[in-house]
DNA sequence: GTATTATCTAAGTCT
DNA sequence: TAGATAATAC
């Protein structure tokens, strides 16, 4: 089989070995996905029936591009029935044909993390708690990580540790949020996307004949990025393989970067004591850098402890150092970035395609998209808000949701006065007060808004049932109609599309192609056959919610999209590779993040996400960070990254000299072109951390502020305020103004402090001048 | 109840 | 800075 010839010894044992447990530690760039394929391949050429693998990835589109590549060694008619994908979308499925065994209904929703995020919000008014004290977000958090690690909400109750800490962060009552959340969800058959693993291992715990069905179907294991997984998939995967012990987990403890998620470094680092029989296999070759990227990436990990020896070494050529950009400011920076890109696209014969820019939050996207876009370089964002989680969006689909899952308490608040029917905060309060007093579900109050007596006057009952109707007439077509038809139909029906299109700002125009892209979507899921079925039904909404609440902006990447400069996060970056890798923002309190400062573990994380960071690279790094740059609405002063000490620096080269690292006073002129010392060749190996750069510790003469984590603020010299209340200009009968939002208009008369203003765009529209913030155009 | 504007507050990573 | 929420006028 000459598939097996293009392995090394290591990659090659990988794959062969099919039958026991076996753990593959593959260091980054090591030939990893390649084994994968080659395994699965060589057990369907072993005559396996794809139908026993499962294989469980870490995204989505690592799957799709797996299928692809077995099926071009094995054919597509064998490789499209094996069950890969992500633990979340695999056991989604599992669970919607096993759902009635633990409770819910088949066409149970997904909840995301917004959806989730508001029921906390509601609970917490409920329970007439302080959400400045009990943060959703912080309750989510805690939540979810009991989930992950198998607590339900009794037994987070029950729990002396985790009570004596919420206790000691003075919000004890986290487990009665937690307890209630758990019954909401439950009675709006709604499940978040923790759920998805928890409830999967409900099913797999109480009913041993599913377990022994799944155990028996999914003959070979194999597990993707196991340094990733939680404690929650790694009970999912234990007992799968009990039965045949033919799991193969693939992973790099150097590369663990979801701890925050809950995943547990400890899942790989004791594989050989769960399974004794284990086979271990390391992949230390590194195909994909060159031996400076290597070494550096090298000396930078030993700075962790805890960890699985290897060494992770390369034949490829010595390549570049490392170079070092300094910036005066984040735009600043942007501005580095993109004339690197620019000359090297020119000098090297580069594609866009072959660049990426990582960073740590994606925060820091806005100044390299603008730097990128002056300069007319294509580029790609990804990640940020999914396409699935604008408003508009998730306002349809709250449609799509609530028809096919009635009890989806989330979706009917969002949708019930969207489009504004007249139904407001009062009435819905009314509506979710009886709900909870009659045990009874949102839908059904709504749907007997006759019968029960909620104080709501017979003019509003009038609009609640105008509303329900038009819910249930898109039920009655749910079976009859495509997906296609049957959203287009939802959005004019509702009103949505008119709502939209009425509105002609410019992002009111975004919102509406927004949905005319859903729409379009849609179009193509209901044209495109559904690959896992042999029979051809139409696909309705009911296949298309499905999965929609898991799809993530990487799924639906366009063809347009493909030779384009790639900005993301270092953490969506994992699995990937760049010719030309640029990591932006090395600065103290942002990578390292300020928030990882405080544990060793965390900052070992952090250095882990560094170390995924230069290893994406194959031919050159750059690294660079700002003195100063925006940060909660204000400049604040930033320090160089701690990493950029850690690498040995026989690896990296400076690219500015530190005499001269702009003074404070400088800074003033900071958007002063950047040329001058952007000139490579004057390397200054003798750079010291803590040097002339501004710091709290030789505050500069600008500072005003400092804030409680040790950032500093500098006062906002550069950002003048441009518009004004009104009631300070001279505004007159015929004048041009121009408004933020809604564009320039003419005054078309001025009386008791208020102004008619015709606007080009919107039309007419009565402002305060006491408030509006105008400005003359003319 | 709706529309508009002021005010607050949070920006960490992802399924 | 931007999104969410509160306050206010009508």
């Amino acid at each position: 089989m000459d598939y097996l010839q293009q392995l090394n010894e290591s990659q090659r044992a990988a794959v062969e070995n099919t039958e026991g447990p076996v753990m593959v530690i593959a260091g980054a760039g090591s030939g990893k996905t390649r084994v994968l394929t080659y395994r699965i391949a060589h057990l369907l050429n072993k005559g396996v029936d794809p139908f026993n693998i499962l294989s469980l990835t870490f995204t989505n589109k690592a799957a799709q591009e797996m299928k692809e590549r077995i099926g071009k060694i094995v054919g597509l008619a064998n490789s499209r029935n094996i069950w890969m994908g992500t633990f979340h979308s695999i056991f989604s499925r599992i669970l919607r044909s096993e759902a009635e065994k633990i409770g819910y209904p088949q066409n149970f929703t997904i909840y995301d993390t917004q959806d989730a995020k508001n029921l906390i919000k509601t609970i917490l008014k409920e329970m007439g708690l302080d959400d400045k004290i009990y943060k959703p977000n912080l309750v989510l958090n805690r939540i979810s990580s009991a989930k992950n690690n198998l607590l339900t909400a009794k037994a987070y109750i029950a729990n002396t540790t985790i009570q004596s800490e919420d206790r000691q962060a003075a919000k004890p009552r986290i487990g009665e949020v937690y307890e209630i959340y758990e019954k909401r969800c439950f009675k709006a058959g709604a499940m978040d996307f923790d759920d998805l693993l928890f409830k999967t291992n409900v099913l797999l715990r109480d009913h041993p004949d599913v377990l022994h069905k799944y155990q028996h179907r999914f003959k070979y294991i194999l597990v993707d990025e196991y340094q990733d997984t939680n404690f929650s998939q790694y009970i999912i995967v234990k007992k799968l393989a009990a039965a045949f012990q033919n799991v193969c987990v693939v992973g790099d403890d150097a590369q663990s970067i979801y701890a925050f998620r809950g995943a547990n470094i400890q899942n790989i680092l004791n594989f050989k004591t769960d399974y004794p029989e284990a086979k271990t296999f390391k992949l230390e070759e590194n195909y994909r850098s060159t031996q400076n990227i290597v070494k550096a990436a090298n000396s930078i990990i030993k700075h962790n402890t805890e960890q699985i020896e290897k060494n992770v070494f390369t034949s490829n050529k010595e390549g570049n150092k490392i170079k070092i950009h300094q910036a005066a400011t984040d735009n600043e920076e942007g501005k580095i970035v993109a004339n690197l890109i620019y000359d090297t696209q020119f000098s090297q014969q580069a594609r866009p395609k072959d660049f990426a820019i990582l960073y740590r939050t994606n925060a820091q996207s806005r100044s390299m998209e603008e730097a990128l876009r002056r300069k007319n370089i294509p580029y790609k964002i990804h990640g940020g808000k999914s396409f699935y989680q604008r408003k508009e969006i998730k306002d349809l689909i709250s449609y799509f949701r609530i028809i096919i899952n009635p009890q989806d308490e989330e979706a009917l608040k969002r949708i019930i006065n969207y489009p504004a029917r007249g139904i407001g905060k009062t009435t819905i309060d009314k509506l979710m007060i009886a709900a909870n007093n009659h045990q009874k579900s949102l839908w059904e109050i709504v749907t007997h808004i006759n019968k029960v007596d909620v104080g709501i006057n017979a003019g509003t009952q009038n609009k609640i049932k105008g509303f329900s109707d038009l819910i249930k007439s898109f039920s009655l077509q749910i079976d009859s109609k495509n997906a296609f038809d049957l959203a287009s139909d939802i959005a004019s029906t509702s009103g949505i599309l008119k709502d939209l299109y009425s509105d002609k700002t410019p992002e009111g125009i975004s919102r509406y192609e927004n949905i005319q892209e859903l729409l379009n979507g849609l179009k193509e899921f209901t044209e495109t056959d559904n690959e896992e079925e042999e029979d051809v039904t139409p696909r309705g909404l009911v296949e298309f919610l499905q999965d929609v609440a898991l799809l993530t902006n990487a799924d639906n990447e366009k063809e347009e999209d493909r030779d384009k400069v790639t900005l993301m996060t270092i953490h969506s970056a994992k699995g990937l590779e760049f010719p030309y890798v640029h990591i932006v923002g090395m600065e103290e309190n942002l990578f390292p993040s300020q928030m990882s400062l405080t544990s060793r573990a965390d900052l070992e994380e952090e250095r882990r996400l560094f170390y995924v960071a230069l290893t994406r690279a194959e031919k050159e790094i750059h690294l660079s960070f700002a003195t100063s740059r925006y940060r909660f609405g204000t400049m604040m002063f930033c320090e160089p990254s701690q990493f950029i000490d850690e690498i040995d620096e026989s690896f990296i080269e400076f690219t500015f000299n530190k005499s001269s690292t702009p003074s404070p006073a400088q800074l003033a002129n900071f958007d002063e072109p950047y040329s001058a010392q952007n000139s490579y060749g004057n390397r200054n190996t003798s750079y010291k951390k803590k040097s002339t750069m501004p710091s709290k510790k030789n505050p500069p003469p600008k500072v005003i502020q400092t804030t409680p984590k040790n950032l500093t603020k500098i006062s906002a010299a550069s950002t003048p305020p441009n518009q004004e209340s009104a009631n300070d200009l001279k505004l007159e009968k015929g004048m041009m103004v121009n408004h933020q939002k809604f564009g320039n208009g003419i005054i078309e008369n001025i009386e008791n402090g208020k102004a008619s203003i015709n606007f080009q765009n919107i039309g007419n529209k009565q402002l305060l001048l006491k408030f509006a913030k105008l400005s003359i155009v003319k």
